[in-house]
DNA sequence: TATGAAATTATCGTAAAACAATAAATATAT
DNA sequence: ATATATTTATTGTTTTACGATAATTTCATA
């Protein structure tokens, strides 16, 4: 299972979803789907804005959860 | 910059291409267009798939590589 | 409790890209 | 030289991102 999770790197960098969906390039409407764990898919060219954005690895934004 | 990086974790498993596009379930020929860099998106069910297949994390699949 | 900002959710449409299937070309090892 | 592994190419289908927009919900705070 594949996790989104922006909100720690968002906290640790005091930005909100608005000004990180202007930095990425994407609409906040897109962007809160990609934040809720509703996408299915991703571009490499907005992974790497975010990463860019939020100044840190993709580690950090997608997790890969073993499932029992 | 996004890279995928298949090779280090194929060979640390001992990993064909071939099998790891059965493991993975998607055909060889769009697994190595992944593999060599020539993808501009993924499906986050395909990345588990790779991450489970490997396993291995996110972080050790995919990069980001910030330019100078 | 009313107000406003932030975030979520929904809908519709378009464009991009994954991916299948297949085949041909190339590389690599034995 | 031959088998095996990998890359590249082509065509078609399907999935999904993403834009634009608007309505709804959440939540802080005055």
């Amino acid at each position: 299972m594949i996790i989104v999770n922006l909100d720690v790197m968002m906290a640790k960098r005091k930005m909100s979803l608005n000004t990180l969906s202007e930095k990425v390039g994407i609409t906040l409407a897109n962007l809160s789907i990609l934040k809720n764990n509703k996408a299915k898919a991703i571009r490499f060219s907005t992974l790497d804005a975010i990463c860019k954005a939020l100044d840190c690895e993709i580690g950090d934004i997608l997790e890969y959860r073993r499932e029992d």
